[in-house]
RNA sequence: GCGCAGUUAGCUCAGCGGUAGAGCAAUCGCCUUACACGCGAUGGGUCAUAGGUUCGAAUCCUAUACUGCGCACCA
């Protein structure tokens, strides 16, 4: 037998629909909101009754994932509340589509690499993916960045119809790309803005270079990735005799040795100070000097200075004025240098480029080890090698450590403005509040400037050309920019003023910049992306600076900093008032989902299974800067929940087409009953505290007590009235009525930010005429000041409420249904409880089967009495 | 090393000075003027630990432990 079968039961003809079916509807509601143009915003109203959001840019590298999902609900749903407001909303899409994910894809995907030196192909077709690396195809730039844009072009249409679908209330019209034309003339406008400032220079200078992808990578894009390392001892002579044993991890760079410093206080080796030690292997003289940076207690408390093993060395070097004696290459091995020319000095040349002979080509990781076996053999390792956990820069998209290479790049000044850009953190209202500590961490932090260049294809332009001199070099010191009107420029194949095109990388001519910027340095600009900065000043009064930018924490140190960092050097102020970080999803083991570890979810299923609103409910449950565990039994509970609307509305509906229906409309001054009063009392106190808590962003609490309040309406307030409702007593009947109306359109209009569908779905049946909104996400937030009634006493229907319960306690125990009738019910309690019980006798005889005649109702003295309920249930 | 957040029922979380809560899961029941994709009910917690403040502490303070994250160091 099936436990679960019902028997069928006839349909009556209610004029609604008999379930609910999201898959139709979602997809219907979508299709008429663009038609209504529902979204669009409206360029006409005044800025004070707009509401501007910074939508963050997903990367356009392959599709959406349940965390993105997750992130843009949420400020959707904040956004719907803010369209009831009565706001203009201003909610627009962009694609970061440039930049290295991009470039990867296109490379994995086609089986080709980009060579600028390739000449264009008229209609180049791919031939697909390569297995082997040995055979992928090189293209011209042009050719790759036609793919680039054909297949990002591709996934974007994807991502929108999955926004659309989720019911994201985007106006389709506000787009960009940041790697399309708009974009690309508002980054090199700004880039012409931070260089007529003095905010941007360039230097050639150690920077953070990645060798794998092999381009300068900026600090921000750094992460510690924790290695097994080893310590090895080394020993130095001292000139005119003496040794001393240095530590290192990073032996290859022995070559680069520059200085041995150690403590000032360090009486160990304070004799040394002023002396030379000679460097094992290359014999190279090296100055003995004392520096802070050196600890004492770490490795032998003397330590070798390289360009460059870390920043410190780059700062040493820097405030000494040392040679560079670099080795590390830009794809990561080490170049050919010679000992005795140049800045390679060595007391024992023959020796010096014998040992380098056998180093230079090699990687990094090899000369390493090569390194140790020439040492040990020399004699100057002391003891083995030492096992160490240590921590390692990477770029965080790279898989080879980080090196310090001395390159020419683009830096915006960032170090010297520290106390600026503190300042305008804190401008910020950060939700939650404790976000803005990571701002502040991160600003503190930084010891570079900010690396903008970038040595790679996809990506906008540096709009610079360089003179070049008789001799062909170029004069880096006299940059010629491009004129602001004729944005966006490209250098290589567009022209600088005053130059032809024959001039181009002939002595007397000019080459234009090869370098594209940083992504970041596109998106840092999103909210004047949007709002026409570099084009349209009147629409970007209008619209900037944003109230509210969305985003992840992770990339505060990113996307929130370079924002505000451009804003201030741009247009001295903040880019938006407010700053909600949204939290991560994370799977069931607590671990990150992602898809290197193949646990990423894809939205498009969910939905089918589970519907939008299903979806967006498990969103709204999670406090913004809260991580979520991914729990598919929460969709159940949202696709619940919309059911559960749809079933309630139509039951509460037909309540109203009962006897009640009869004469005018039953309005708010028919609401004459008790109970229904201290119904409608409890509603106004949600509705009023509804509104607080989305103000301060905190949707998840309005939607956990709406939640519960709307149950708390199904089971207790529904049973409660629904036979008044339908009793023959006009006046009482009414009363029931107009408080059902009211309290079906609340509902409908507290839910509607977060179940946008099935919330649009009911109002349509019959509040879209009634009110004259046809949307209820155009409808007004409710307010208690729609409820003018006299105040009710909240009393009366939590003591129905109670009793009522005492009633089903009683007949589950006895296993008895619902509807068994009750012989006796002997109710004792305080004066108060009984005088609010009294007001609601009816009704709760009624709900409970109750017999009337087996009614006690027992006063107590005192209000201190408990509630105390006994119940007999009668014969069949 | 510094900082931020957290630790409440089997699970996921709310509560943030006034008698320990919800949902899910579990268990027992029920065809009730919508909904069996439903409804009713039941069991389940020294609120991480130790101190302190208070008439009263899950809640405030101070330590400690653990978890996650951020930052720094990293010879």
């Amino acid at each position: 037998m099936e436990k679960n079968a019902s028997p069928t039961k006839p349909q009556e003809n209610t004029g609604f629909p008999a379930s609910y079916l999201p898959a139709e509807v979602e997809p219907a509601l979508c299709s008429r909101w663009e038609e209504s143009k529902l979204h669009h915003y409206d360029p006409a109203r005044p800025r004070q009754e707009t509401f501007v959001v910074d939508t963050p840019p997903p990367t356009v590298s392959g599709s959406l994932h349940i965390g993105h999902v997750f992130s843009y609900t949420q400020t959707d749903i904040f956004v719907r509340f803010q369209r009831m407001l009565g706001k203009n909303i201003f909610y627009p899409m962009g694609w970061d589509d440039n930049g290295l994910p991009t470039e990867r894809r296109v490379q994995n995907l086609f089986g080709v690499r980009c060579e600028p030196t390739v000449p264009y192909k008229e209609g180049y077709k791919s031939s697909g993916p390569k297995k082997d690396l040995k055979d992928y195809e090189h293209i011209s730039r042009r050719n790759f960045l036609e793919l680039c844009e054909t297949q990002t072009a591709e996934d974007e249409k994807r991502y929108e119809a999955l926004w659309r679908r989720l019911g994201l209330s985007i106006d389709w019209r506000q787009t960009y790309s940041t790697v399309g034309a708009h974009c690309r003339k508002t980054s090199q406008f700004s880039f012409l803005d931070l260089f007529k400032k003095g905010h941007v220079y360039s230097a050639e200078t150690p920077t953070l270079w990645d060798t794998t992808f092999r381009t300068a990578v900026a600090q921000a894009e750094c992460e510690d990735r924790e290695a097994n390392g080893f310590f090895h001892d080394i020993k130095f002579q001292v000139e005119g005799g003496g040794d001393f044993t240095i530590a290192t991890t990073r032996p290859e760079l022995l070559a680069a040795c520059i200085a041995v410093v150690a403590h000032p206080d360090d009486a160990r080796y304070k004799a040394l100070f002023g002396k030379k030690a000679l460097t094992p292997l290359f014999k190279a003289p090296v100055p003995i000097m004392p520096s802070f940076h050196a600890d004492p207690e770490k490795g032998t408390g003397i330590m070798m200075v390289c360009t460059f093993g870390d920043i410190a060395d780059v700062q040493f070097w820097r405030d000494h004025k040392l040679p560079l004696r670099q080795v590390i290459g830009r794809d990561g091995r080490l170049i050919p240098v010679q000992f005795g020319a140049g800045l390679f000095e060595s007391a024992d040349h023959a020796a010096a480029n014998a040992a380098y002979g056998q180093l230079a080509g090699l990687y990094a990781k090899q000369a390493r080890t090569k390194t140790v076996e020439l040492l040990r053999a020399e004699g100057s390792l002391v003891g083995e090698p030492r096992p160490t956990k240590q921590a390692v820069k990477y770029y965080e998209k790279g898989d080879l450590p980080l090196e310090f290479v001395p390159t020419r790049q683009w830096y915006i000044r960032i170090l010297e403005n520290k106390p600026a850009l503190l300042e305008q953190g804190r401008k910020v209202k950060w939700h939650p509040d404790y976000m803005l500590k990571r701002y502040e961490q991160w600003v503190e932090g930084l010891n570079q400037d900010w690396c903008i260049s970038r040595q790679r294809y996809f990506g906008v332009p540096f709009p610079v050309w360089y003179p070049l001199d008789h001799d062909g070099a170029p004069d880096y010191s006299s940059p010629i920019v491009a004129a602001a009107e004729r944005l966006p420029v490209d250098p290589q194949t567009d022209v600088p003023p005053g130059y032809t095109e024959a001039q181009r990388g002939k002595p007397g001519g000019f080459m234009g910049d090869h370098d594209v910027m940083d992504t970041w340095a596109t998106s840092s600009l999103t909210p004047m992306v949007s709002s026409g900065w570099a084009a349209d000043k009147e629409r970007h009064a209008k619209l900037y600076p944003a109230d509210l930018r969305p985003q992840a924490h992770e990339i505060i140190r990113t996307w929130a900093f370079y924002t505000i960092t451009k804003s201030w050097m741009h247009e001295n102020s903040v880019p938006w008032y407010n700053a909600g970080i949204s939290g991560w999803v994370v799977s069931p083991d607590k671990g990150k989902m992602s898809k290197s570890k193949g646990n990423t979810i894809t939205p498009e299923g969910l939905l089918q299974t589970y519907s939008a609103d299903a979806l967006r409910y498990w969103s709204g449950k999670a406090k913004l800067g809260q991580d979520t565990v991914y729990d598919e039994s929460v969709f159940k509970v949202g696709m619940r929940l919309a059911t559960k609307l749809f079933n309630a509305s139509k039951f509460a509906l037909m309540q109203m087409k009962g006897p009640a229906a009869a004469g005018a409309k039953p309005g708010p001054a028919d609401i004459t009953e008790p109970l229904d009063r201290a119904w409608v009392e409890f509603l106004k106190g949600l509705v009023e505290q509804s509104r607080e808590d989305f103000q301060s962003y905190d949707y998840a609490a309005v939607l956990l007590y709406v939640e519960t309040a709307f149950w708390n309406f199904c089971d207790n307030y529904l049973e409660l009235v629904k036979n008044r409702a339908y009793s023959g007593k006009p006046e009482a009947a009414r009363s029931a009525c107009a408080a059902l109306d009211w309290t079906l359109s609340v509902f409908l209009r507290l839910f509607a930010p977060f179940m946008p569908f099935i919330t649009e779905e009911v109002w349509g049946w019959s509040y879209a005429a009634s009110t004259g909104r046809p949307s209820v996400h155009k409808a007004a937030w409710p307010s208690a000041a729609e409820m003018p009634s006299a105040a009710g006493d909240r009393e009366v229907f939590e003591t129905a409420r109670k009793v009522l319960e005492a009633v089903r306690t009683k007949k589950a125990a006895e296993k008895r249904s619902v509807k068994w009738p009750v012989a006796r019910l002997a109710v004792e309690c305080g004066p108060k409880q009984a005088a609010a019980l009294k007001l609601a006798l009816e009704d709760v005889l009624l709900a409970g089967c109750v017999d009337k005649a087996g009614l006690t109702l027992k006063e107590a003295a005192s209000d201190e009495a408990a509630l105390s309920v006994t119940v007999e249930l009668g014969a069949a």
